[in-house]
DNA sequence: TTGCTTGTTGGACAGTCGTACAACAAGTGC
DNA sequence: GCACTTGTTGTACGACTGTCCAACAAGCAA
């Protein structure tokens, strides 16, 4: 009699990506201290060992877990501005109210994220990953504010300001979603952008 | 001959104190990842197995290191507030500019704060810890904003809009210091403040 | 069908984890 | 001086950690 495949081979590709995508759902679930190799293959539904087979360590396959995140996050962005038609203030705001809403506004994105957050002091490699991430986020918003008609003096200083306003709204959103709704965090975003694009007072 | 004593007993609360400090000290330093009750007990240059006398467990002394460390940030911005003089808009810039300077802009203060956003969603005792935290200081906040005039049915989303702002410019301030320097964020929070509270537009 | 490549498994290894507890000793009262 | 209380230490325990690697077998080529 024949029996079943113990288990079934995977292009290193799809392996290496249900790895990352695994270690994602392990570090929304139990942060950084529940993400051990072990925990992270069984998610997947693999071995342990094969972990070190795709990875050269634990280190490396939360650091393209974090790469991977942040490209999901990008993606979302994206897609929100491209919903929004071409009208500049429009696509601003898209981009600026895309972060509390789904799939960006999740407690479990949160988790993933603050454990990427929890490893930048002692890893200078994730350091460099967050500087990437941030520069990036920050640099696209200060190409829709330039869209705006904000001055290119003070692109900077407001990229930053929008840029904090939204990760503190996020975090507080995703931390207590009982304290506040998301679209009053929605709703709040809209109003604060528009007081700080607004010119003079 | 007489040797030296090989331990020196400490008062209950002097202990329990200094292994709290320790305890931040460890998860500044390494993270959640690496505050276990050997690194802190070393850290607080006693046996690990004195933690157990103090607290029931790891678990009960991190959360303990929490309130002490919450305790701290809100003294120094009571400091900050209390040299600010009388008048209300200079008490609320006080407020909001104190988390750019020290002691509260610290990579280290970010990392133990990081290790308990991390706690968060796993351990409700935390999450209930972070809610009056941060509860405590929005409706701190809404009272100076009540001083400054703004009317009471926008003190809400003005609390929650500024204090978005601060954590998020503390947060990247603290990640990530060779892109924004203390007095650049501290400037930045200024002008945004001016324009969130102002009347009209 | 046979052979080969290599993805995959499962166990071994040394180390660290949290917790519990018996033994020791510092400081106090007498 | 002695006795007592209890803060403190050191160790033992099982469970877990990351890493390594020999053995197995899935899937493809011939």
């Amino acid at each position: 009699m024949s029996t079943a495949p113990a288990f079934r081979r995977a292009e290193p590709d799809a392996r290496r990506q249900s790895l990352v995508e695994a270690c994602a759902r392990v570090l929304a679930r139990e942060g950084i201290a529940g993400a051990s190799v072990r925990s992270i293959a069984l998610e997947a539904g693999v071995s342990a060992g094969l972990v070190g087979h795709y990875f050269p360590g634990v280190d490396a396959l939360i650091a393209a877990t974090y790469v991977h995140t942040g490209a999901r996050v990008d993606a979302a962005l994206a897609a929100a501005m491209a919903g929004a038609g071409n009208e500049p203030h429009a696509r601003l705001e898209a981009f600026v109210t895309a972060s509390f809403a789904a799939p960006i506004a999740d407690p479990e994105l949160l988790a993933t994220w603050i454990a990427f957050w929890s490893l930048v002091r002692a890893r200078s490699d994730i350091a460099r990953l967050h500087d990437e991430q941030y520069g990036g986020f920050r640099s696209q918003l200060e190409g829709l504010l330039a869209d705006c008609a904000v001055p290119s003096g003070e692109l900077r200083r407001t990229a930053i300001v929008i840029a904090a306003l939204v990760d503190g709204l996020w975090l507080e959103l995703c931390l207590s979603p009982q304290e506040i709704a998301p679209t009053e965090a929605a709703a709040i975003a809209r109003a604060a952008l528009a007081r700080l694009i607004s010119k003079g007072r």
